[in-house]
DNA sequence: TATGAATGAGACTTCATTCAT
DNA sequence: AATGAATGAAGTCTCATTCAT
């Protein structure tokens, strides 16, 4: 898998440009960034719409972060909707395919691939800024389905599949203890997005020295040595213990 | 537990008098109605929120819905933003108080407490009118702080400690493995969230027969049986409990 | 001028019934008291618009306040207007006929006379439900044409005509000064007006012992003085000194 | 007195630009006037509060009457209140300083200072858009309490002060008759009120010749004369006249 | 390319008035 | 006679979008 490609699991690619403006080549004093100011206008309004919502974020207060004018805004998109279509378009640009290809040809146990994945998608989850996109995309969606489509279309509805057809394989191998793939991949990733909506929108995060950490590797590790071990395949299904 | 008890998880205690009303007579015109109209209100605006969000519904809208005048609002609730507050207020008004207590003081393994307690909630999670608090609150809890408050001091901040220290309780009894008890509380509850949010923000379901069909039970079976597993004491250390 | 007669110079006559409400008669417990409501309702209207202005006034404020219910003001009043124009029409009911006949008679000394109603102009500045009315009027003549209409026609409108007599006849006879006597009444009255504005309006009162305190008398006292010696007609025209 | 410097008396200095514009062109559009706008907005606020009140007046009509729209309106001000707020503002704004330190610096015959005043004060009250001022803060006062407060602070607490500071050294120089000197403050101002009042608020005009003629210098003729001659010190208190 | 003044549809909220009870 | 729930016109204020400069 390469990982010097950026973003190439689809959730977001910011420009994080905003050092390097004025940066290395010729940078005349007040050179036109005409080619940034998308992006610039796409980061501005990120940050907004995760903060208030974007029927709470008014089309001046982008353009003011951005640090253009009201008017500018309507130079790039031609409308508020736009922006977040786009914002959300960016961030799925260069897209999941390369992680989806590769879950798609294993043919195995799927914990090896699962443990392969994992820093990858533990740096992803890790970032704000990438996590920022399917918040928003859960936010918004219902008032703009094309938010939703666009999400499940490049990421959702390719990476749910996938994984499907991962632990798909894995029980037709007999890999893995014989459960339905489908709710698998809800087992997998749910944890997730529990912790993070937990943290996210009531601020309940879990005890920890700082603040305001999600301390994302214990939960990766609670959560596949729980799923792990779980999907051991039965040695003796007569030994099975019953719970309750 | 008393199941008889209507509401008493606090995540919805719809009146369900719509056809009620008056009682058995002659349908009484569309006036005098004080004590329904509060919850007529709340029920409509329910509908509405969940389909298109807080802001995108007009007050006028809900009192349409509701079947009366856009001032009657105002005669129940002093503002829009009271309407979503009461919403879920109502919704947690019974409260989990009795649940959480059973959690609470619950000794020995964790699972089979669990496998007790699934019908109870299996049966919230399919009811979509109990589902459409959460979904609301996670969707509007940034424009609404009090929303997001409300739902934390009553449910949320009540029932995660109660299975943080279910599981804590467990591990310390050596009936389940040495997992960190917080994370498994996201592990347990997640994947229902996962579940729930992909089919409602994405529309992505479970292959069925049925069109629109969430087949919880399978998630349960599938969930359930991957964490009990997997929860299960590591064999080698001879200390392994007996469940059940 | 017979002091017994009440409010007969139009300016106001409250019913003042209020503790003789249960009073001298059979007075049985929950006697309805049809006459009243009227009234009550105007006193609690009064109090009101003086306060509040007669927009920013509710009816059902003014029901409060009288005891009632919405739905009764319009049992009495076809509409708010009708209850501020009820509230003026009742204030000048009695009406200034009898001073007006009087000062209108009247042959000689414009200060005899003037002394002589002093004591009755006293008490009717001096009482605040009295003066309320041509405060409200004031205040209210431009959204309600009628009101002004009513008081020019039952109380300036008299008055002010018969104390211009007052003060020609005073002229033609050579007892006083001779000045215009139109402009002469806007002197005599002009500093009362002034008086009760500038403690209402700005709340400055005159300095005095107790808070809040008009000090009319001495505003008599003054003024009348002040007025009196101007009105001594010039004995020796040469000897008038000119001031600047 | 500086007579050339504008509007210091405080009572109102509209910036009368209606014509002057941008100058000498060919009337641009109706755009970019940011700098005209406020006050634009002020005086058709002015003329529309004092003809209909502030309550009956609607923003829509004051956007109309300056010429531009609704929401410009909110451009510059914040809401209607603040708008009748800057009106009262700007009209006190410049101030009486000037007029108040020569009315509390001077010591002689107080006659001789007010008659040097006249013309000033004259101007003043006789110019309709200052006396608008006053008159809407007399009706608006009761709800608009800043409105009472600006105009105190800035006006009529200077002013009266100094008059009555005014009065007070001319009776301890012997100039005047021994007066109360605040109640000759509201005698020599109460005569204008009253005038202005009866002719605003019921249109009782002084006979003329010309309709709507207010014959401002006769009643200043007239007060002037009976205040003068009142204040002239008793030469023999035993030759003044008991009227009544 | 960029600005920001201006627009005006549309939302929330108020409240005088009605009317079934 | 009295109530107060209900109505809906009307007003204030917001903000996405336009466009002259």
């Amino acid at each position: 898998m390469s990982e010097e490609k950026p973003a190439e699991d689809g959730v977001g690619n910011r420009t994080g440009n905003e050092a390097a403006d004025e940066g290395g080549e010729a940078a005349p004093k007040f050179r036109r960034r005409k080619e940034a100011r998308p992006d610039e206008l796409l980061d501005a309004a990120l940050d907004l719409f995760v903060e208030k919502g974007f029927d709470r974020t008014k089309v001046e207060e982008i353009a003011r972060r951005a640090g253009v004018s009201k008017g500018a805004v309507y130079l790039y998109f031609p409308s508020k909707d736009a922006v977040i279509e786009a914002l959300v378009d960016r961030a799925v640009g260069t897209l999941v395919g390369e992680v989806t290809e590769r879950i798609r040809h294993y043919r195995g146990d799927p914990r090896v691939l699962l443990r392969q994945l994992m820093p990858l998608f533990l740096a992803r989850v890790s970032d704000p800024r990438i996590l920022a996109i399917p918040k928003l995309v859960i936010r918004e969606a219902p008032s703009h389905p094309k938010l939703a489509q666009i999400y499940r279309d490049r990421v959702i509805g390719r990476v749910e599949p996938a994984l499907t057809a991962l632990f798909r394989q894995g029980v037709e191998g007999g890999y893995i203890r014989a459960i339905d793939p489908q709710m698998a991949v809800r087992v997998l990733l749910g944890p997730f997005l529990m912790h993070v909506l937990l943290a996210d929108v009531f601020g309940i995060y879990p005890e920890s020295d700082r603040p305001g950490d999600l301390r994302i590797p214990e939960l990766f590790e609670t959560h596949l040595t729980l799923l792990f071990a779980g999907l051991e395949p039965d040695p003796d299904p007569r030994k099975e213990p019953t719970h309750g």
